[in-house]
DNA sequence: AACCCCGGGCTTTTT
DNA sequence: GCCCGGGGTT
């Protein structure tokens, strides 16, 4: 029986990925490069633990970066395991450990109600207590204080340790506002995503008897994407380690790519060091990308100094070469992106969804965004301003959080006038001079307004009035599921009303959001079970807390897929451009600050993770000049283009056919002319290249025509430009722009009153002059 | 307390 | 070019 499992569980792998999967114990490193079937080696091996050398799936603790490793992770081990995945912990670093924590935060002083704060309300807090500090802190800008403080808690140095280790009197200064950010967040029994690693430690130095009951719990850890370990997760880890030393990393120092958040390389080059007598497995073999690809991908990474020597090959053909596509500017680098991916798809016949766009920044989406648009090419962009950060989410959010966390004044000064409902500033700090001297949390003192300093009958019924409500949420809490306590909310605070009256298209827009925010709320409610005692809103919280963008990519869907380089690590497209190769951009001229060259060789992992994840076609793509701010600046193709040998790549040059006033002249060259070729008659740009530079593209500039005069046929809006239009509230104007959204019409309207405003066509009710 | 206008800073990447 | 906060006005 149990070799039947075995054979099945190792067939299909090579030989170090086999020896990677039966190894039984002591420390084990494997080194896995780009596509060499890393997650399959972790999941098989959980798998084999589990069935062959019979070990307790609820004692092997397995970490991933992302939710999406991990459910992917779980998702395979279905398939092998069955039930018993149930019993296994996979998850986040951050996620596994806030379970932990909520179990035993009493210990250090929290409750298990504790809030999570994102660097958004870490940085609120951070700019409230440099507000209340003496005038001089004032010059500290919060943004960069929070990074620094996130830098401290990485690197494990206490608030003191910072002070007296001072070189300079700014960070003297952050030292003092690093302090009381702890004291506060500890007062507002709120952890920030850095606190969820560093109280575990806290917890375990505390109380050695919790330590040792975890540490006696899992016998097996497995750690995947192990280069982008900070210290204090590694720290953290090797604590737990158990006297077998049953450690498993797998990563690849080449795809090291968040040194910036703190992880540490050296936790991957030094592992050999660190855990005597480690077993080390390489895997080379890459079952991912075409021959020439790879070669491109070891071109560039073989650059940098200081990494393990590999080096990745495969059994695929080489394939066709990468496509260098060089163009006048960021508006001519969408079209060319635009028109190529529908050259690929009707030729190879790839879909949407196996297309991806890579660029540095997310400020370089938007040109891609609005020319797939124009394209009518479905597309969805990852990260950006998540759905999460979103204003009105946060709002409702901040809401929950007092809800299920009172202490959380953080949250509470977020919402406590809003939407407006006359608590001002002059208001809130009488409120809060009331708490501070009865030593109450802020929300405690709601209740007694009418006991506060100075406040008017009035301003105190309002104050009474929200806690009153918010406490019948809180009762409601208790009992019902995290969608009711949300549409009650909702009604409650008559949020959306406040956005009803204002009709226009952003209001529009945040109301689709909020209902969003009620349907996930829905979702997650019929699959809640009760643990540990959490109703079904912390549990909702806990885990909306700890989400990404990318956790919601839906392979299924026929989209090709926008997305910063660092958002696509560990996917995979058969096609994938990389936008703005250009100095200064990739590598980001900041890299160049930095003397060591260390953030110039993470840039170029991070190039190289993103040749990495195309399979069939990768295309290179840079332009002369961008659109920065609101100026434009010359830009040149960026160094690392220059690493990779001439014979792997093809070029196509708009250069020499593009004056770069084009620009100037408007949006684009191909505007005017009619000529309307289909799709499909792309150049050859697949078939055997031209070395060298310089070729002009073959009537490229023939077949934008079509792509950029979509004419909108069956959806012709029911309004025209310069259409004079009448509002019932705004009265009568001219309609100046109309563009499509979704499945309805974007209106701006000039109204004669003077006002301009933009209108969802659906909602606005016009009726014509 | 709410609204409006202006100026400054921003764009590196994220659990 | 956009968002936020500050300062002024209503």
């Amino acid at each position: 029986m149990t070799d039947s499992i075995k054979e099945k569980l190792i067939e299909a792998l090579n030989p170090p990925q086999r020896e990677a999967v039966t190894h039984k114990s002591g420390p084990l490193l494997v080194l896995a490069g780009a596509g060499s079937g890393k997650t399959r080696v972790l999941t098989y091996r959980i798998a084999y633990l589990a069935r062959v050398h019979q070990v307790n799936p609820g004692r092997m603790l397995a970490l991933t970066f992302t939710n999406k490793a991990a459910g992917e992770m779980k998702s395979r081990l279905q398939g092998l395991l069955g039930e018993d995945i149930s019993r296994l912990w996979i998850g986040t670093f951050h996620s596994m450990f806030a379970r932990i924590l909520r179990r035993e935060a009493e210990a250090i002083g929290y409750t298990a109600h504790y809030s999570i704060y994102d660097t958004d309300d870490s940085q609120r807090l951070i700019k409230k207590i440099i507000k209340e500090l003496p005038a001089e802190f004032g010059s500290l800008n919060p943004a960069s204080v929070q990074q620094a403080v996130s830098r401290y808690k990485n690197d494990l140095r206490t608030p003191e340790e910072v002070r007296d280790q001072a070189a300079h009197f700014v960070e003297r200064k952050a030292a003092r506002v690093y302090a009381e950010y702890c004291r506060q967040l500890k007062e507002n029994n709120a952890m920030d995503f850095d606190d969820l690693i560093l109280k575990p430690m806290e917890l375990f130095r505390a109380e050695p008897e919790v330590l040792e009951r975890y540490r006696r719990r899992f016998s097996y850890i497995l750690i995947d994407e192990y280069q982008d370990t900070n210290r204090a997760q590694y720290n953290l880890v090797r604590s737990l380690v158990g006297e077998e030393r049953n450690i498993c990393v797998v990563g690849d120092d080449d795809q090291s790519i968040y040194g910036w958040r703190g992880a540490d390389i050296r936790n991957i080059l030094e592992f050999e060091r660190d855990f005597e007598g480690v077993t080390t497995i390489r895997l080379e073999q890459n079952y991912r990308s075409t021959g020439n690809i790879l070669e491109v991908a070891n071109a560039v990474v073989r650059r940098n100094t200081g990494r393990k020597p590999k080096k990745l090959w495969t059994e695929k053909s080489s394939g066709a070469r990468a496509v260098v596509l060089e163009c006048v500017h960021e508006l001519d680098e969408a079209e060319q992106i635009v028109i190529h991916a529908s050259a690929v798809r009707t030729r190879e016949r790839v879909c949407w969804r196996e297309m991806a766009v890579l660029y540095r920044t997310n400020a370089q989406s938007r040109a891609l965004e609005d020319a797939f648009r124009r394209a009518g090419i479905p597309y969805r962009i990852i990260g950006g301003l998540r759905f999460y950060e979103r204003r009105e989410i946060k709002d409702l959010m901040a809401y929950l959080k007092v809800i299920v966390n009172p202490r959380d004044s953080t949250s509470l000064y977020r919402i406590i006038n809003v939407p407006a409902r006359g608590i001002g500033p002059a208001t809130l700090t009488r409120l809060s001079s009331l708490a501070s001297s009865r030593g109450e949390p802020l929300y405690h003192v709601l209740a007694e307004a009418d006991q506060a300093e100075g406040l008017t009958d009035s301003t105190a019924g309002k104050v009474i009035e929200l806690h009153t409500w918010m406490e019948e949420l809180r009762a409601l809490s208790r009992s019902e599921s995290a969608s009711k306590v949300l549409t009650e909310l909702i009604r409650l605070s008559r949020y959306e009303e406040s956005l009803s009256d204002l009709e226009t298209f952003e209001a529009q827009g945040r109301m689709e959001n909020i209902a969003e925010l009620v349907s996930a709320a829905q979702e997650y409610s019929e699959r809640y079970s009760p643990e540990n005692g959490a109703t079904c809103l912390e549990a909702w919280l806990a885990e909306t807390s700890l989400v990404s963008e990318i956790d919601f990519h839906d392979p299924e869907e026929d989209c090709a897929t926008l997305m910063t380089l660092h958002n696509a690590k560990g996917l995979e497209f058969p096609v994938v451009f990389i936008a703005g190769v250009e100095e200064n951009l990739l590598p980001i001229a900041r890299a160049f600050e930095d003397t060591t060259g260390a953030k110039l060789e993470e840039e170029r992992r991070l190039f190289y993770v993103g040749i990495t994840r195309a399979m069939d076609k990768l295309f290179l793509c840079w332009a002369a000049s961008r659109r920065r701010f609101a100026d434009i600046l010359e830009s040149s193709p960026s160094s690392f283009l220059r690493d990779i040998p001439e014979e792997l790549v093809e070029r196509h040059s708009g250069l020499t056919h593009r004056p770069a006033a084009a620009r100037r002249s408007g949006f684009s060259f191909s505007r005017g002319g009619g000529r309307r070729a289909p799709i499909g008659a792309a150049p050859p740009i697949l078939g055997p290249g031209r070395p060298g530079s310089g070729g002009a593209r073959p009537t490229v500039v023939g077949i934008t025509g079509p792509i950029f005069e979509k004419d909108y046929g069956a959806d012709e809006p029911a309004y025209r430009m310069g259409e004079r239009v009448v509002h019932h509230t705004f009265g009568s104007g001219t309609i100046l722009e109309v563009s499509p959204y979704s499945d309805d019409f974007k209106l701006l309207v000039r109204f004669d009153s003077g006002f301009t405003k933009k209108l969802m066509a659906r909602f606005a009710r016009l009726k014509r002059e």
